[in-house]
RNA sequence: GGUGCCAUAGCUCAGUUGGUAGAGCAAAGGACUGAAAAUCCUUGUGUCCCUCGUUCGAUUCGUGGUGGCACCA
């Protein structure tokens, strides 16, 4: 099933810009955590003449550094990035807002730029900056935390079945025994008061730019080993007081991070440090393996080889 | 050198009263619309160390090897 194949300028909007300007480039460079995007997107972007806006949901923390691979002051003094650093682990934040603001600024940089690189591997917020994502009404706390609560202790299969009342259609597609899936459905459902199904169009908003895809990828065993390599290096520059310091912080979203939680379990006493360690490389893997699998579906990506 | 124990999936091991095998972990594949580095679904992985023998049939029993561990010299 291709991602929003139809997902092309409006005719329109092609007339416009082929008359007036040149059209417009955005190309998305993503790949699986630990590829090595960080040195590839500095040299590609030297090359166009383009800042970098990162698109990864975690580089985004001011507080978090070493656990997400921020890139180093050197590599973020070659070239201008846009949305590393800039926002707090205590402020909420959404590929919504992620969305906005990116296309904010794009709107801005397209003035001085005909190509805009854009890097990162968070696949939700590439989509909803290349698609877009349907507006759904804000659900307030409150009827989150209380929902959460009753996950916890009813369990899905009651809210799926509760979210089968509300909307049929969204209890047949959905995977019903996710419980964040579930949770959401049923939260918009109640905040909105119609179904979530009627809100997620799913369909692609237009945007005044194209888009190109370039997924990096290289051999899988020689990507594993780095990501393992490169975890011992996180707990050489300190990770461990990294996470530490993030203790106070432990229950916000944005420290449900690979890196962090095995080493909040560790405080805990759950585990050893050692076992943690081997944890967060193994949590690594994974995670660049569904981020293989979220890349996969970009109808017409260019793949690039990288590695020895 | 002698004696004993062990050798089964990538790893740790279980098992087959003789009918070619299964757990955990690792791994592989997939899903994905405001938590997304999140959350969830699916799936195996095999010269059962080698040799010869007994047997209709040996991974299983026996002989002899090889390797590992332990104890004794």
């Amino acid at each position: 099933m291709p991602r929003r194949p139809e997902a092309t300028i409006d005719k329109q909007k092609t007339v416009f810009f082929t008359d007036l300007v040149k059209p417009k480039t955005l190309i998305v460079l993503m790949g699986p955590t630990g590829v090595g995007k960080t040195d590839y997107s500095i040299a590609l972007a030297q090359q166009l003449g383009s800042p970098i806006i990162s698109c990864d949901s975690r580089q985004i923390y001011k507080e978090l550094n070493i656990g997400v691979a921020r890139p180093t002051p050197e590599q973020l003094n070659a070239v201008p990035h846009y949305f590393i650093a800039t926002h707090s682990v205590q402020d909420y934040y959404s590929v919504g807002k992620y969305e906005q603001e990116v296309l904010a600024l794009l709107d801005d940089l397209f003035a001085q730029h005909d190509t805009l690189l854009m890097v990162g591997g968070s696949g939700l917020y590439i989509d909803a900056v290349c698609f877009g994502i349907d507006d759904v009404p804000e659900v307030d706390e409150e009827l989150r935390a209380t929902l959460t609560q009753r996950m916890i202790i009813e369990g899905v299969d009651t809210l799926s079945q509760e979210l089968k009342l509300l909307d049929p259609d969204y209890y047949n597609e959905v995977d019903i025994k996710n419980p964040a899936r579930v949770l959401r459905a049923l939260e918009v459902c109640i905040a909105a008061g119609k179904p979530f199904s009627k809100i997620r169009r799913n369909s692609p908003k237009n945007r005044n730019f194209e888009v190109r895809f370039i997924v990096l990828n290289r051999d899988r065993e020689e990507l594993y080993n780095r990501i393992n390599l490169r975890v011992n290096q996180m707990m050489e520059q300190g990770l461990l007081e990294e996470a530490k310091s993030m203790l106070p912080y432990r229950h916000l979203n944005a420290l449900k991070t690979v890196g962090y939680r095995e080493l909040f379990d560790h405080f805990d006493g759950k585990c050893t440090l050692d076992e943690a360690v081997e944890l967060i490389k193994r949590n690594s893997r994974r995670y660049a393996k569904r981020q293989l699998t979220w890349f996969g579906r970009y109808e017409g990506a260019e793949w690039r080889e990288v590695g020895s």
